[in-house]
DNA sequence: ATTATAATTATGTATAGACATATGAAATGG
DNA sequence: CCATTTCATATGTCTATACATAATTATAAT
């Protein structure tokens, strides 16, 4: 009876319960307060470990009627988004990046419709290719908004890389993520020191605060990258 | 005055501060009594912002030191897995899925390496797939320990989705999953009526009790496919 | 029977106070 | 000057109590 962290221990138990089917999926297990004198512990503590819980997934609570076990566990799979540097330099790998192209344009009418731009403003458009010790692992394809990005024109993007630059500048309100498979294009494989038509991993992300779209970018991986995740 | 969620505010206004750039990156927010003073409340409730804060990853707390502005916010995507039928039937498709295969066999070495099995356990073998409207969306490819999933032989999984089964009768205790793209080849090519080499994505999951794996899959998706995320 | 109202109840949250724990900083000793 | 110990402090957690809220059940009114 050293350390009592008991919420966490309480978790562990009834998490225990639930896997080794001593409460089935649909089951209604017993109030906070019965289980906070099984445990001899006050309610809160059953409710933080309860709530724990359900925020995994595992248990349905509703007030007045109970916690039950969760018939349908949803799962989740929950992705840590690395900026790329730290991700090579965590691999033991040199990271360095290239700035192909860049660019104060118009976006492509499917670009301007998901950023939300109605009006015709021009965009910064950046490529970069990320490597690890010289070998070429993400071409990165970005649109940045410059209007709420003020002074973007301004910054070399040779130095620091973009993502990293955001992460560090500007804060986002909300941001959406999607990935698919892409055969690359002959001027993508030549990057890759791959195959046309090699299918590759992509990452499509965009950012925003409140309803200005801060950046859309498209993150093509070498072919045969695969990301993992832990589900919990 | 009428209700107060104090928690729940008080975490909106501290996230505002961050993302207003009020506390920047690296800034040292008050601590918990002196917020505690700020908004009237008791520190357990700050306490309870804070904490919320810290999970989504905006703040670094550390005892004795206090809770500062993440630095570098790596950004965290929680996907839902659904099950297939449920995600279909949702987008107003009728679901069907066909079973392709089924065996008895022992694994590849490949997935016997993935899986954990130094002993020669023949695995069940099943290979479905999934379709919305009768177009077939994901080919789904499976191999299942019969040694944690006794009477695994007998069910009918023509009837229920092996996903779907396992969903509802056993419980793992933990999982991962990888995301990756492939090119198709001549077979699955056929199946989604598709080129051969068309790149699709493709996710593999591996799902554990304990030290022993329950099954292991990979779920292709039919080429143009692409999975949608919140980022957080 | 149907609808409106009140009572009941399990969870959700807030609070003050206490002790636990990690850890930076200061004091101490070699 | 460096290593060790002590101390101070912000967060981490637990408790008892109280009230809020949602949702079911019982009751009353139409």
């Amino acid at each position: 009876m050293t350390t009592r962290k008991s919420w966490q221990i309480i978790h562990d138990e009834l998490r225990g319960r639930i896997i080794d089917g001593i409460w089935q999926p649909g089951d209604l297990i017993p109030a906070e307060e019965q289980l906070a004198v099984e445990f001899q512990c006050a309610r809160a503590t059953v409710n933080r470990s309860l709530r724990a819980l359900a925020d995994s997934g595992l248990l349905d609570r509703r007030r007045r009627v109970g916690s039950r076990v969760a018939t349908e566990p949803s799962r989740y799979a929950t992705l840590k988004i690395d900026i790329i540097r730290l991700e090579v330099e965590q691999r033991g790998a040199k990271y360095r990046h290239v700035l192909t192209e860049r660019a104060q344009v118009l976006a492509p009418e499917r670009v301007q419709y998901r950023m939300n731009l109605n009006d015709g403003t021009e965009l910064l458009y950046i490529c970069n290719l990320h490597m690890a010790d010289e070998r070429p692992i993400i071409y990165e394809e970005r649109w940045l908004n410059p209007v709420v990005l003020p002074g973007i024109f301004d910054v070399n993007f040779s130095a620091i890389s973009v993502n990293e630059w955001l992460v560090r500048n500007v804060m986002f309100t909300r941001g959406d993520i999607s990935f698919c498979a892409a055969n690359l294009t002959e001027r993508e494989a030549q990057l890759f020191a791959a195959e046309v038509g090699d299918a590759a991993f992509v990452i499509e992300r965009m950012t925003w605060q409140g309803e200005q779209c801060i950046t859309s970018v498209r993150l093509l991986h070498e072919p045969g990258f695969s990301m993992r995740a832990e589900l919990i």
